[in-house]
DNA sequence: GTCTATAGTGTGATAGAC
DNA sequence: GTCTATCACACTATAGAC
């Protein structure tokens, strides 16, 4: 249980500090000392710092995919714009209140794209927080699984680039966005459900 | 005219080499080899690594801004369903034809986060972009400049995300992606044009 | 303005004691 | 399983010749 114990340190610490300085300060020997761990322990448990790298990736996806069980709903009516607001506030308040959570997924990214033994895991982790979102659309969006599993996508990136745009820049409009997101996702909400509608009185 | 040449060479390798290797192996040494310059000129032009990509990412934003210069619009009318694919296309095929542009922009994104000496400079990039993506859905989408201008980074975020997803996972539905979001987008336009049209009939 | 050469630093990985 | 110690390497930045 010891042997969890240093290993989940290392990861923990890894995650903060990835988070905090970037990938190029995020060296071995930093995250040692900040887990209080030896730096030759780091080679004992991980391959290599990018596949420690990867392994915080997939247990920043698993929190984040707990963090998306917000707000699940039985209610087969349309949901209000007030609904949609207010589910839209779990990430936007989650960017806004622990940024080094958004620095994290740039970093985690930009790790996936340009090495090819964590692209995979990268991968991975994205399509399963799709599939959590898409579960989540089905349910609070009343919509199909075809539509709330495209719908996914498209709200990830959102997610991620508003919170990007929010942490660059002081005076951009974040709240103006997540509105006009909120009024975009209950349009096509509308849209969907009249098409369906109309097609009953065929 | 020859001082410019080297410099816009340095920039051009450091573009490439960022965009293929990534961050971590795109070393200066890397960058004036592929360029065909000595490495030491790198410090004459640039006063760090860093600044040579803040840089790099500025002439990157001028090249999106122009390639975004599609379909300009005089129609007063609202945009047909084909209209907005066809507008979409263009960010669509980009990152489908050139992917590195994509890695390029995650690992420009990456260090804008990390490092505060280039984040001013991602700032203004991203602002100049949401400017110009503004005005662009202003024509295209026939909306008002306030609805344009928060649309602009949602659209943004989503033109990154969906490349990012299309890059790392094969099997990932793009098509489907981009489908759904111009039907949200109509969607949208619909709503707040009829929204329009009723306060005419007030 | 461009080059060569190098100083100085810090890295990731690992061998071997315990 | 954890540590200490160290290796061999690569890097950035810069000084100085031309």
């Amino acid at each position: 249980m010891t042997e969890h114990d240093r290993q989940k340190k290392i990861i923990d610490a890894a995650y903060q500090v990835l988070a905090e300085k970037g990938y190029d300060q995020a060296s071995t020997k930093e995250i040692a000392r900040v887990a209080g761990v030896a730096q030759g322990l780091i080679g004992y448990y991980f391959s290599s710092k990018d596949m420690l790298f990867a392994e915080v990736f997939r247990r920043e996806s698993e929190k984040y995919c707990e963090s998306l069980s917000f707000m699940k709903r039985k209610d087969e009516a349309p949901p209000t714009g007030d609904i949609i607001q207010s589910a839209l506030n779990v990430p936007k308040s989650r960017a806004e209140e622990n940024p080094s959570w958004v620095k994290l997924r740039y970093e985690l990214y930009a790790l996936g794209l340009r090495n090819p033994a964590v692209s995979g895991s990268i991968r991975d982790t994205l399509a399963s927080k799709r599939n959590h979102l898409a579960e989540l659309i089905e349910s609070v969006g009343n919509l199909s699984p075809e539509r709330s599993k495209a719908l996914a996508p498209i709200l990830l990136s959102v997610f991620d680039g508003l919170g990007l745009q929010k942490l660059c820049d002081e005076d951009f409009d974040y709240d103006g966005a997540y509105d006009t997101l909120a009024a975009m996702i209950g349009a096509y909400i509308r849209s969907v459900q009249t098409e369906g509608t109309a097609r009953l009185h065929d």
